[in-house]
DNA sequence: TTACGCCGCTAATACGCATTAACAAACGTG
DNA sequence: CACGTTTGTTAATGCGTATTAGCGGCGTAA
């Protein structure tokens, strides 16, 4: 395993093949020219020390001499991702850009990286990811595996959004979402609610899980009874069933799908029912509530990202783990508990 | 002037001077240190001779020397650009991803470039698009003189929308406007409309004047008077009091604006007043109107723009000029003439 | 006169890769 | 057995820039 913190040259892989530099480079560029030739098992060698490092060749070095990398530049004259889209990862990117800009660097989309299994993959016959200086990490949900490859090779990386370790602590700018559902639990309590239904996973990715933890933490420090829910066509039967007065939901859309189905079955919201939804939506949904709950400031997480990421580059000490508080919105789907 | 097609470099520069690369490139990085220092004379002589020929330093090579390449990389399991937003270049960016992932290339957004006016610019210290194999150039403008050199420097790049030639033919994947909008006049005149009005500035952008090259000529084909306002507060009165019953929008959120105050002033669109959009919004635009116009093929556009790029780079022929037909959308707000 | 320090500049080298010319070894061929 | 030929590999070089060590010349102090 590599150790050091300077790129894998060609050079090095010459050293550890006993071959030399120009093999390396021709076995790479698959150059099978009369003119220049090389043994199989050579190659093979040649290959596994490749294998082995993760070689990936400098870009830029590859342009200077051969005038090619594979990258496609798109230039505009103002940001690409304009503010105030509805799509859930959209302010993330506006946050990157932001930052990246004030940092004098470009941003590089793998949009190379090999699908399999209809998902992305950043590790398969090289690791594009080595192309960047660092790189930041965006999806709901990281391949722990992957992650942990990350860190065990050392690569400069920072995950938008929390992350268990993965054999190591994960550099990351997440979302308090603990903090931000204790909050409306204690609300909710304060407002009458007695039992209280969580409505989700609660577990998988780290910001269910998160949420989920500061659901039931509030709701017994808080003394309420608190139950979860899987999203399900008779959810909202089985909740009231148990006497529930307040919902959760883990996934604003789900919420919305289910006050649309409440109101459907005669009930009022907040009136005889309350809502209250954990987080943005990351599906399209579409309502007239005013939904209480919090705000993730993506924007600001985008932003902080490339900051700790930035910070780890330079060398420059500081965390490389925060979370950010989330914004409570007051809404209109949260009152006092009917008796 | 410098003639040669190959780039001037700093080698060069010293030539002509009669000093060492090294001396230029301390001069060029205003490097003060005590360690290194340079007459006031020999400074300028090297300053003067850089003037004259435009040079520049390559970002390639001055990112190899710097063992940085000042890229951060972006990785989602999913496409970045999630399809379906409101957005104006959205789908055009969809398409470029699309496109791009599919060919194997990784994209590099140059959020980096030197912003003077409040604008990125290509050209400045440095040209970054180089350090991409070819790049596609987004937006309703570009700079003609930035235009017209990237052509003189041979690069490879294509832009999304026509462009007019700067010294040499640019090439691009564009909408039809003239079509698509004459197809719209035409069915306006079948329609008894004899008086039109086209609400815009008709030049500028060249999406402007295509539009209005296909409004006019259109008009006079079908024998029907076509008559161009500013968008100002007063134009729903100036275009009524010349007898306009039709009116074609060049930015479809003027023609929200308009129709709204149409209603204010008690006409009824379309019985009393037809209004067309030519094209998708560029800014938010919020009616319960469904206009009558057509949609600009973004997705497709950046989609073949990558295309055409790829063709240019591999050396392969083909096309560098693409127009694609827009897609006529019938709407509600075009119907027989008032009498 | 020697010693020392400062000024102005340059030669050499590194950065990581691709390419070309060349070379040693093995292998026929006449 | 001398002489091409093929095979597998490498040394050398270039891409354009930044950096470092060092060199000659001049002025001042010892």
């Amino acid at each position: 395993m590599p150790s050091s913190n300077r790129r894998v040259t060609q050079q090095d892989i010459a050293r550890m093949t006993g071959v030399s530099q120009t093999t390396v480079s021709i076995v790479l560029n698959e150059r099978d020219d009369a003119a220049v030739r090389i043994a199989p098992e050579t190659r093979e060698r040649v290959l596994q020390a490749i294998r082995r490092t993760g070689y990936v060749a400098d870009p830029i070095a590859r342009r200077l001499a051969a005038q090619r990398n594979r990258f496609l530049g798109v230039f505009t004259y103002e940001p690409v991702f304009p503010a105030g889209l509805g799509d859930f990862y959209h302010p993330f990117l506006v946050g990157i850009e932001e930052c990246a800009e004030s940092i004098g660097c470009d941003l590089l989309l793998f949009t190379s990286a090999p699908v399999i299994d209809g998902r992305r993959r950043i590790f398969s016959q090289d690791n594009r990811l080595r192309l960047a200086d660092g790189c930041i990490l965006l999806g709901r949900w990281l391949d722990p595996q992957e992650l942990a490859r990350l860190i065990a090779e050392g690569q400069a990386f920072v995950s938008v959004g929390r992350r268990d370790d993965a054999g190591g602590p994960v550099p990351y700018v997440g979302a308090d979402y603990p903090t931000a559902t204790a909050a409306q639990v204690r609300r909710a309590a304060e407002l009458g609610h007695r039992r209280i239904a969580y409505v989700g996973e609660g577990s998988g990715p780290e910001s269910h899980a998160d949420r989920y933890r500061g659901f039931t933490t509030a709701a017994a420090e808080a003394g309420v009874t608190g139950v979860r829910l899987r999203y399900t066509d008779g959810v909202l039967g089985d909740l009231r069933a148990q006497g529930c007065t307040a919902v959760f939901v883990e996934e604003f859309a789900d919420g919305a799908l289910l006050a649309a189905e409440a109101g459907r079955r005669g009930l009022r919201v907040p009136e005889d029912l309350s809502f209250v939804a954990l987080g943005d939506p990351t599906r399209p949904a579409s309502t007239d509530l005013d939904f209480t709950g919090y705000r993730i400031p993506r924007r600001e997480m985008g932003w902080q990202a490339v900051e700790v990421l930035s910070a780890i580059l330079d060398g420059t000490g500081g965390a490389t783990q925060r979370l950010l508080p989330c914004e409570p919105v007051a809404g209109a789907t949260l009152a006092v508990a009917r008796a």
